[in-house]
DNA sequence: CTGAAAGCGCTTACAG
DNA sequence: CTGAAAGCGCTTACAG
């Protein structure tokens, strides 16, 4: 088994050149198509032919050693387990990177609300000869980035950094919320109550924020409305039964946990959703809206966007493209679309007009 | 901003040896610690100051194109983004990479039942000169690996080798559900009902065999208490009700999104978890148990463990440790534990007694 | 215990 | 349009 593995001597640039008859000068413009450089269709036919003949891989630390690039980028994510989402951070990161012939290497790193501790796996980066990196954090408005973050290009999801130097990229919490308020003044609902987290954390305010904003929007009063919980189905249970003695026709939850808890508190009320209670959620965690009875209308979050964002902005980064001072200055906001399923109906009320 | 980034010239090997006065060759055997090498105690000391005082970092191109080694591994995953627990297999392949000084690159691969066309992320990883690659399926008993797999060391996740050649490791699906039965049973439960899934993939053997045989040990009847849905909640709702006919008192679902849909049917039943019938699900899929009310029993799958499992073994190989054949003969089963939380009490029946 | 020197496989001025 | 040659920064026989 091991032994077939053994003896294959592949071929290097001068066994092409030798088989093409030409300078491996010439082979190397060819196959990496060398601007302003002139070679006859004829000998670049011919040494073509040869590197697929010979099955040639060019050997990427001898490349890497000239041109001191790896094509490789590093993706350093806060927590990739513990997060739901990190998954298709990644996904949408890897895959990019695939399209653009970029190889993307990950490193976890502990979930601390000090990032500067994270030097030691940018470190370790930086060490493997990553191109650039990328630095994922949950849950933060702005972070001090480890400092040696910015020895190489680097951009940051899900937060700001605090110099205002790197460019970033996170979820527009607010209008994801404030298109759900949208959404259901427009089937009729006015009285709306929103589950709303007591985590201290950007998403809490920013969906917060999107509820409110859009119900003064709409001139519906909102005081009252408003039920703390922790981000979970307990959380979202408490909150529920709390708002649904001040009788609302509609709940919007902080996420699709606390909408798990708002299921049941409905259930436990007698109240049939979406026919006496609309519900919706945020966050599209898989499995949950499509586990629900009914299933949940709810908020997604741009996770693969964001991925896919972070490594071809880091390619353009990569390829001298300036616009590093302009991106840093205002991170980029990518929108949190709203799914609709069947957790939403219009209102008894407005049945009955 | 870009600017600070550009002229920082990092010190050579050869920085190294002027600033301590000492050859290439004794830095680089102090640096490595080179077996069969003697080098004063004093020299070497000297080197690794030299080392620490001028940040230096060793070119990992140059390295890997004297000794062939990248020290980075390849994990390709068939869809990292729908299947919930990938997540936790790169993350345990990731710790134990960074464990070993390994850098651990990922590629997505689209699911599909016919694995040879995954060659071309395996091919994508030999030419970025990875040291073994990672092969992680879900679903899938046996599969025909990429034949270029067999160019580098390599394992396998999830699956068997056709050819029996590559090391493989996959969960105890039986014995977990094996597990849950002994634990039902043991609480006093004997008419225990199976919603089994209705795919047809190892995991839904697996489990449903284990369920099969533990009855059976315990001497249960079994052939009218199983049910088959479609592996999700609209069909763990379905199978529950079916066989709520037969009056058990526990119903042991295929996975927990399945089991979500059990704690519909018992709800819509007026049947009250787990005083009046207890539920265990299998997946300990996030967030799921802990979202439920009462929390869910359920089984854990080695997700982790098998990421880890693979990078360890892998690096074994890479080390010239010959034990592939022996390794490659049988897949590596592990454990899947089993998580008690609050759906499962004795039966009503056995409060009797 | 230590060092001089070759060479890994590419890319890239430079020359023609 | 094409090629000879230097050199990227290490490791590793080999010699002393």
């Amino acid at each position: 088994m091991t032994g077939s593995r053994m003896t294959e001597k592949t071929a290097g640039i001068r066994d092409v050149a030798a088989h093409a008859g030409v300078s491996q000068t010439t082979v190397s413009h060819v196959l990496n198509a060398t601007p302003h450089t002139r070679v006859s269709e004829d000998t670049a036919a011919r040494v073509r032919a040869a590197a697929e003949e010979l099955g040639y891989r060019p050997n990427r630390f001898a490349r890497g050693l000239r041109t001191h690039a790896s094509d490789m980028i590093g993706l350093v994510t806060e927590e990739i387990a513990t997060t739901p989402h990190a998954g298709r951070i990644i996904l949408g990161a890897q895959e990019e990177a695939s399209r653009r012939n970029l190889t993307l290497a990950i490193i976890n790193s502990e979930l601390n609300p000090d990032p500067e501790v994270d030097s030691a796996q940018v470190q370790a980066f930086l060490d493997r000869q990553a191109d650039g990196i990328i630095y994922a954090t949950v849950y933060h408005d702005e972070i001090v980035a480890p400092e040696n973050l910015r020895s190489r290009p680097a951009v940051l999801i899900g937060a700001r950094d605090a110099s205002g130097s790197i460019p970033a990229v996170m979820p527009d919490e607010r209008a994801g919320a404030a298109a759900v308020v949208e959404m259901l003044v427009a089937k009729g609902h006015r009285r709306i109550g929103f589950a709303a987290s007591v985590e201290d954390v950007p998403a809490t305010r920013g969906r917060l924020l999107g509820y409110q904003q859009a119900m003064q929007a709409a001139g519906l009063p909102n005081d009252d409305l408003v039920a703390f919980g922790s981000a979970d189905a307990r959380g979202g249970y408490a909150a529920t039964l709390e708002l649904l003695d001040r009788e609302p026709t509609a709940v919007f939850c902080y996420n699709d946990r606390m909408a798990m808890g708002a299921y049941r508190a409905a259930g436990e009320r007698g109240l049939v959703i979406p026919a006496d209670l609309s519900v919706v959620g945020f966050d599209d965690q898989a499995p949950i809206p499509d586990s629900l009875f009914p299933t949940l209308t709810t908020v997604t979050l741009p996770h693969y966007e964001m991925g896919a964002w972070a490594v071809s902005t880091l390619a353009s980064l990569l390829h001298g493209k300036d616009e590093e001072a302009l991106l840093a200055a205002h991170p980029t906001v990518l929108a949190c679309p709203l799914l609709e399923r069947e957790s939403v109906a219009p209102p008894r009320s407005a049945a009955l007009l």
